[in-house]
RNA sequence: GGGCGCGUAGCUCAAUUGGCAGAGCAAGGGACUCUUAAUCCCUAGGUUCAGGGUUCGAUUCCCUGCGCGCUCACCA
């Protein structure tokens, strides 16, 4: 723990004022003494088809929080839970074998088998996906299967205690439900040993015994908890047995969870009548929407979006940059159109603020929650000192324009920059190189068509007369004088292309598009020409002249 | 019916636990004898949905109303 005496803790104190920080702090303040060194926080998900950013942001709040908790001193300790344990109840679209997994419903999702035929079963086909995509994010929980746990006999004491006190959970939910469960309820749910499906009804004699008969296969059997098997809680019992299973001190939830009489509160009142544990700190996170796929949605995963399509566009940081920015209550777009640019500008005007020195102004407070926003969005924790040196990237709308010019080679792209003296070293040639990957995938897949060209692989010739083939003419000459020129040099011969003609710039560069990407505008023409080359630029435009 | 959230410039939204209402785009003007999908400077734009309360001070906290969205009352 901080000590509140010590000068420099108190000074850091004021500085950590992001949301992530209050939360950490609530969870602190709701714990004693008596309670372990090491504190536990948690999120978790069913996998019951492809897990997208919505189900991202759960993670991505605990693990902003359990960076908060470490700043103030903590030991944390960061569970993820698969849920995999729950019923396969309906097929999503777009996924292949439907027949398949249509036979597989009402089935644990643990086994139903993946239909891409690369897993060991569906739940893992998503559950691994979804971890890779969480690596790049600097995001590493402890992963916890669920259907292991409940088969391995390790909540048995949480199940039977669950059996022993039905009568007080039965009323619970209860208070919650239109229609009251029967009196002979138990809270046990699972499936059957022999056809795998969740229709069984249970029977208690006592103890860690539980009967039960299967309604689809007629299957009965005997199982003692302690030896584990198909057997579990019911998802509002669940969640508070695992909450004192685990000491949970932090654990967010969706909207679905939070609102009164949902499962986040009849767990409160299960986990303190049942197992004499405490609820979570909690926050309610909102969706996350999505905006600018339209007609790019792919088809093998309906309309969902997955972190790794976001990190197809965004850098690491800048997609942690953007959970972080956001209040988790309140619904935001993450952007795949040409919000991207303003995004990405937005980024890196924020990253200078965040790296500024303070002066004594009331900017100083920006500059604070910028840099506490940023030392918890960077991949790996850090601490930004205010003053020190901003990493060096181009910006993206001017990675869109080279980057395009090259046809998405990424060496020649930062090699570029490096030429112009925007790129100096490893670090800032691999932060080019990444962004510039995004660049193109958002350009090849989800920019608006005013910000893609392409240079023409083979020249068009258009018939040239008068004015337009005297400025042509005089554009190529300035050209081949400067046949490694940099844009400096040839600004100076495009003032002076049109005179003693009628034409102006304007009224002239829509041919130049024309034969260079096959369009009236484009990119600035001078930056074209340069990052393009007279080598590539005269064979374009030499053939109309001849 | 219960709960949660939202309502701020023409548009999209900030204001991070009460401290001079701000950005981007759009609009208008100017600059760089370099086209735009630019860059830089300036201007304008507001009863912060309405009404009340707490406070030295409210976009922020409390109450009421209106409008919008989501969610629970199945399962998870």
């Amino acid at each position: 723990m901080m000590d509140p005496k010590d000068h420099t803790a108190t000074e850091r104190g004021k500085d950590l004022s992001h949301w992530a920080d209050h939360a950490a702090r609530r969870a602190l303040g709701s714990i004693d003494d008596s309670g372990p060194s090491e504190i536990t926080v948690a999120a978790g998900i069913t996998p019951s088809g492809v897990i997208h950013v919505g189900n991202f942001r759960e993670v991505i709040t605990v693990d902003l929080v359990a960076r908060a908790l470490r700043d103030q001193g903590a030991d944390v300790r960061f569970i993820y839970s698969w849920d995999d344990f729950d019923v396969f109840r309906k097929v999503p679209v777009g996924l292949p074998a439907p027949k398949m997994l249509e036979q597989n419903l009402r089935r644990s999702v643990a086994d139903v088998p993946d239909p891409y035929d690369e897993h060991e079963s569906y739940a893992v086909h998503f559950i691994s996906q979804f971890e890779g995509s969480l690596v790049p994010l600097g995001i590493a929980p402890e992963f916890i299967r669920q259907s292991e746990r409940y088969r391995a006999g390790v909540y048995a004491a949480g199940i039977r205690k669950a059996l022993e006190s039905r009568e007080a959970i039965r009323q619970i939910l209860n208070r919650h439900r239109t229609h009251p469960l029967p009196e002979d309820w138990l809270p046990l749910a699972g499936f059957c040993d022999a056809c795998g499906q969740d229709e069984v009804d249970f029977c208690w004699p006592g103890d860690w015994k539980v009967e039960y008969r299967c309604r689809n296969c007629e299957h009965e059997a005997s199982v003692d908890l302690r030896e584990g098997g198909n057997i579990k809680l019911p998802w509002r019992v669940d969640w508070p047995m695992r909450w004192a299973h685990e000491q949970v001190i932090f654990e967010p939830g969706g909207k679905d969870h939070s609102s009164a009489g949902g499962s986040y509160d009849t767990g409160r009142e299960i986990v303190s009548a049942v197992y004499h544990g405490k609820a979570p700190e909690y926050v309610a996170y909102d969706f996350v929407r999505i905006k600018g796929r339209g007609g790019k949605i792919s088809s093998s995963q309906g309309d969902v979006v997955t972190v790794q399509d976001c990190l197809d566009v965004y850098e690491p940081e800048m997609l942690r940059w953007i959970f972080a920015s956001q209040r988790p209550g309140s619904e935001f777009q993450i952007s795949f159109d040409a919000d991207v640019i303003k995004l990405y500008e937005d980024y890196d005007r924020a990253r200078r603020l965040a790296h500024e020195a303070e002066d004594g102004s009331k900017a100083d407070k920006k500059r604070r929650i910028a840099r506490r926003t940023f030392e918890l969005a960077s991949v790996s924790p850090c601490r930004i000192e205010p003053g020190s040196p901003a990493p060096v990237v181009p910006p993206f709308r001017a990675i869109s324009v080279v980057v395009q010019a090259y046809d998405g080679d990424l060496e020649r792209t930062v090699s570029h920059f490096e030429t112009l003296g925007e790129v100096h070293d490893e670090t800032q040639r691999m932060l080019c190189r990444e962004r510039a990957a995004c660049c193109w995938r958002w350009v090849q897949n989800f920019a608006p068509d005013e910000f893609r060209y392409r240079i023409r692989k083979e020249a068009v010739v258009r018939t040239v007369e008068g004015d337009h083939r005297i400025v042509l003419q005089r554009l190529v000459e300035a050209l081949k004088s400067l046949p490694d020129g940099s844009e400096a040099d040839l600004v100076p011969h495009m003032k002076q292309l049109c005179e003693g003609t009628e034409l102006t710039l304007k009224t002239f560069c829509p041919l130049a598009y024309d034969l260079l990407v096959e369009r009236d505008h484009g990119p600035k023409l001078t930056t074209l020409l340069t990052t393009m080359g007279s080598e590539r630029a005269l064979p374009l435009l030499e053939p109309s002249l001849e």
